[in-house]
DNA sequence: CATAATAATGTTATAATGTAACAACTTTAA
DNA sequence: TTAAAGTTGTTACATTATAACATTATTATG
């Protein structure tokens, strides 16, 4: 059993709805794009998908994107380091592959550290086409 | 007379009054609060400020900080160049700081490059305190 | 100049995204 | 068993962004 069904047990009932709905998905999903698919399992209002949400961001299962304002599920093996992540989001087919780069890494931290500024959190997102988009 | 002066004389109205706002800004400005500002100069619709934002930020101009869903103005010298940007986005101040990295940028095209994406926007944006405001 | 093309503006309405607030119920721990 | 913490349901509202259409201003172009 990984590290992904060990903490799924431990979801509420509609974490794990909100959690399927995301992993099933091939791309991202605005919140209300869930909203409309858990209809059939019960879902009234958005604040029954935004709270799932939140904590499945905290529980790092979850990332948001900023730049779609959608949400997708953490694919990136070893879900517990997740200090610097970064994502390549294809414009045609709406591929999302999440990535950290252990250079990268460093570059940033010397960086915000040389700044003296406290991180909390960070968003890297880049947006383009993807190998199989670009081929034809 | 510097590039800024330059551009900003091609501007027409809306782009100018959507421009000062920012620049006379200390700080990122959402639409809205921007709209608000431009009430007594005739601004009335959400429009007037999204149509000219755009032009703005397609000049590079102004940039848009996606985790926050507002615009800052440009104070990054030598505007023009722009490949790689980012931002530091202190979460007590508000400040935003921009900059550029040319090891960064380095690393991020080649971790792109090898991914075979074709790179069309980036947005990095660091959320934390800034020096002024954890040194207390 | 005339006129066509492009850019900018004004306006109304609506879509999409996200929170506040309150009440009820469930699980966990002391 | 009782208090605390977490989860849920629900209504209402706030914020951010775009669609669509009519009008005016500016800029080529012949
Ligand atoms: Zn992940
Ligand atoms: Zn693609
Ligand atoms: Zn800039
Ligand atoms: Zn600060």
């Amino acid at each position: 059993m990984n590290e992904h069904a060990h903490i799924s047990a431990n979801l509420s009932k509609n974490q794990l709805l909100v959690m399927d709905a995301l992993t099933n998905s091939d791309g991202p999903l605005s919140a209300y794009a869930i909203l409309d698919q858990l209809c059939d399992q019960g879902f009234r209002a958005p604040q029954q998908v935004y709270r799932a949400l939140k904590k499945l961001v905290d529980f790092n299962m979850v990332h948001r994107l900023e730049s779609l304002n959608a949400f997708v599920a953490c694919r990136h093996p070893g879900r517990e380091d997740h200090e610097t992540l970064a994502f390549m989001i294809c414009e045609n087919c709406g591929q999302v592959s999440e990535f950290t780069d252990n250079l990268l890494s460093k570059r940033l931290q010397h960086l915000t550290g040389a700044a003296h500024f406290v991180l909390n959190k960070m968003t890297i997102e880049f947006r383009g086409i993807c190998i199989n988009c670009h081929s034809t």
